[in-house]
DNA sequence: AATCAGGTGGGAAAAAGTGGGAAATCTGTG
DNA sequence: CACAGATTTCCCACTTTTTCCCACCTGATT
């Protein structure tokens, strides 16, 4: 399970080294995507073989025959990338995606059960901080479900 | 699985480099085809067989019974080509296909899962943009499904 | 204080991408 | 039918980027 917030540097060349304690669990190849709202997902191997088989499930029809389908792909496959993980744990970030969430020295690394994911720090600082405000609101309406 | 985002130059022989990631999995030969929306498809020969069969199903029709599959057909048939992978992991892109889309110089090459799309870099980032504010809502149609 | 683990930085080797020349093929013309 | 010019194909070479490996730094632990 993956969890607990860090805080590392992006070096020069785009490398961040992923906290030593998820890196058993991560292996040493792993799925990076742009995530919904200002962030990045990492995902295993493993978990990423959940998520793109649903996403481009094929079995009846061509995954290029819906608009709605097409324009996710793009977004989700398009935007993706496999990478491997160095022999001391560290992972290159994309130009394409350390632009997109406005990534330069530091970056936030969060452990969100079974993915992880990448901030800009103070986005995710101040992201913490509202969500802090909304914690018990949010908390009420899971209850409700 | 096809993945990422490639910026490739164009060079004056109108040749484009496939990403060294793609190369294994696209083999020495690729169909390309206009794609739906400002974009080029590519597809391995082996994708190619699934879509072409799907297009031109005679288990529950003749193909040319219905108008609109008619269209479709001209549409994807009717210009697509074959094309060699060169030595060196580089395609010739045929000129109506280059002008269809308004390549010049310089392309984006998208990994898409089950195909791969080229478009014209501008194009491309401009559709980012578009995709990025409706994700989170195409996300939430999709998992609904 | 020494050791160890986690994180950071940088140089050298390898790979990827780009450009261009020469050989082969095609096209049109005398 | 032969030839000249143009286009395409094949191959080689240069440049930039990426990958791999090693070394250092810092803070915690014993």
């Amino acid at each position: 399970m993956l969890i607990g917030e860090y805080i590392h540097t992006i070096d020069e060349k785009s490398r961040v080294s992923m906290p030593a304690k998820f890196r058993k669990e991560l292996g040493k190849k792993v799925i990076i995507t742009p995530g919904l709202e200002q962030c990045l997902f990492i995902f295993t191997v493993k978990e990423w073989e959940k998520v793109s088989t649903r996403l481009s499930d094929t079995k009846t029809d061509l995954s290029f025959l819906k608009a709605d389908q097409r324009n996710f792909n793009r977004y989700m496959f398009g935007r993706a990338a496999e990478v491997e993980i160095d022999s001391i744990g560290r992972i290159l970030i994309p130009d394409f995606l350390k632009d997109r969430i406005g990534l330069k020295n530091s970056a936030a690394i969060i452990g969100v059960g079974d993915r992880v994911e990448v901030w800009n720090d103070k986005t995710w600082s101040q992201n913490q901080e509202a969500v802090e405000k909304q914690a018990p609101e949010l908390a009420e309406k899971l209850g409700n479900k």
